[in-house]
RNA sequence: GAGGGCGUAGCUCAGUUGGCAGAGUACAGGGUUGUGGCCCCUGGGGUCGUGGGUUCGAGCCCCAUCGCUCUCCCCA
């Protein structure tokens, strides 16, 4: 037997009604809030996330799927969204004919991580990207756009956390402060953190090591180093999710493990799943299309991950169970092909209908029809063929009646009877 | 990358000091010759992860190996 690869997973079709449900939410959510949908491929040049997302971040270093194609490119399966898009958007110059662009896109990203619990290596993501507008209104609204879809979805127990990470300028001030504040006490702090003090230093704030917590606790935050026009950048933010009623909560630590992020950044936290498996996250970044080679506008966007929303909704819910409004019991061999039509004939009219041709007695078809959940039992059988009609059973109520045979689906409907 | 736990029926698991391979559930058939759920009966289904070792005898003990899972770092 040949078995999946380690951190895949297969979604298995009593799950994959609940994905439907959550990627049709999505959907339609985001395009109330003028989001249209791209898709782009799984597989990209390496160059682009190097550039994109920091030769320097964990992801880039260590967890990409990474392969040389024959002939001389280094390809990568993408390990993020955002990267891919603007990929795009940059190369159909989308942006000169549409100057401020909503897109979303729904589908797998690969991580090579140790898999854990809700962790995967191939994961699914739902993602939705705001280019060419950076007003404040468009960070709330692209975080209500996320919470919107959260509460559609139903998922509860989490909350949102905002931070602003700063611009660039603000960014390189107050790296240095950090900088300094930490020095002394480096030998207090885990061997990561050591060595994130060179290469990613803000990484240090987030780090859960209680020695690092206990050393990081008084450090300088990124907020008091905000120049005036990020601070009232964030101020307007803050103000507006207040103003349409987005309840969040102030994270000045919140670091996301993206460079490309600037100023605003947010995530959603499950109560039970803690921060270090997020629902999902997000942020403004000013410069990564210009570094991708498009124009020097801003973007701000944000990703959820499909299978930490899944697990956080029970399997039971009446929206994932399947529903068939007919199951056809055909009894004995004489009604099959007249069974056989009938099926045909009440499908092509929108309902679900199932039946079994392997002559299972009447007894075995009723169980499948109660399996199946169906809302009626249409029984044909040699005493029904002689009259030209059907039984029918309401299996709720257990009423059974004999009908014509094109009076079925009124029946269903609730039309007559 | 570091550290735990677990591999026995499709699924969830029990298996005592080493002594015939088990239960529940699911599936199939019957109890009802044409009627579902509840109940009762019956049945099929096993490379006990794999390889080696110890032993009269190994699911159990020893060694190796593979896999899964969970925690941490980090993210979705």
């Amino acid at each position: 037997m040949i078995n999946l690869i380690k951190g895949f997973h297969d979604i298995l079709p009593d799950q994959s009604l609940k994905w439907a449900f959550i990627v049709n939410k999505a959907r339609n959510c985001l395009e109330r809030f003028g989001f249209r949908e791209i898709v782009t491929p799984i597989m990209e040049k390496t160059e682009l996330f190097q550039r994109g997302i920091g030769r320097t971040t964990d992801i880039v270093e260590k967890e990409m799927y990474t392969f040389q194609d024959i002939g001389s490119d280094s390809l990568s399966l993408r390990p993020e969204a955002t990267a891919g898009i603007l990929r795009a958007v940059v190369e159909h110059s989308m942006l000169k004919r549409e100057p401020v662009l909503k897109l979303f896109t729904i589908g797998p990203m690969f991580r090579r991580e140790r898999p854990s619990k809700g962790r995967f290596r191939q994961f699914f993501q739902i993602n939705a990207e705001t280019m060419g507008d950076d007003s404040p209104l468009t960070d709330a609204e692209t975080i209500l756009a996320s919470y919107t879809l959260l509460d559609d979805i139903g998922v509860g127990n989490f909350s949102l956390e905002i931070n602003s990470v700063g611009c660039k300028n603000c960014r390189h001030l107050y790296r240095s402060a950090l900088v300094k504040y930490l020095e002394p006490s480096l030998n207090s702090l885990c061997p990561d953190c050591q060595r994130r003090i060179e290469t990613n230093p803000l990484r240090i704030l987030d780090c859960k090591e209680p020695q690092c917590i206990a050393v990081s606790r008084d450090a300088p935050l990124i907020t008091e180093f905000l120049d005036s026009s990020c601070r009232d950048h964030f101020e307007k933010v803050k103000l507006a999710l207040t103003s349409i009623g987005v309840p969040f909560r102030l994270e000045p630590r919140l670091v996301r493990g993206l460079d490309y992020y600037t100023r605003t950044a947010f995530e959603f936290v499950h109560s039970q799943l803690g921060r270090t498996k997020a629902l999902g996250g997000g942020g403004r970044y000013d410069s990564l299309i210009s570094e991708l080679g498009g124009p020097d506008v801003s973007g701000i966007g944000f990703g959820l991950g499909i299978e930490r929303l899944a697990m956080n909704l029970p399997d039971d819910h009446a929206d994932f169970l399947r529903n068939t409004d007919i199951f056809v019991a055909i009894i004995g061999a004489g009604p099959l092909n007249p069974g056989f039509e009938l099926v045909s004939r009440l499908r092509r009219s929108g309902l679900s209908v199932e039946a079994r041709y392997s002559g299972m007695s009447l007894k075995a078809q009723m169980k499948v029809a109660d399996r199946l959940s169906a809302g009626w039992v249409v029984m044909i059988g040699d005493d029904e063929l002689a009259l030209g009609k059907a039984t029918m059973r309401d299996m709720t109520t257990k009423r059974q009646f004999l009908v014509e045979l094109d009076d079925i689906e009124r029946v269903v409907r609730g039309e007559i009877f």
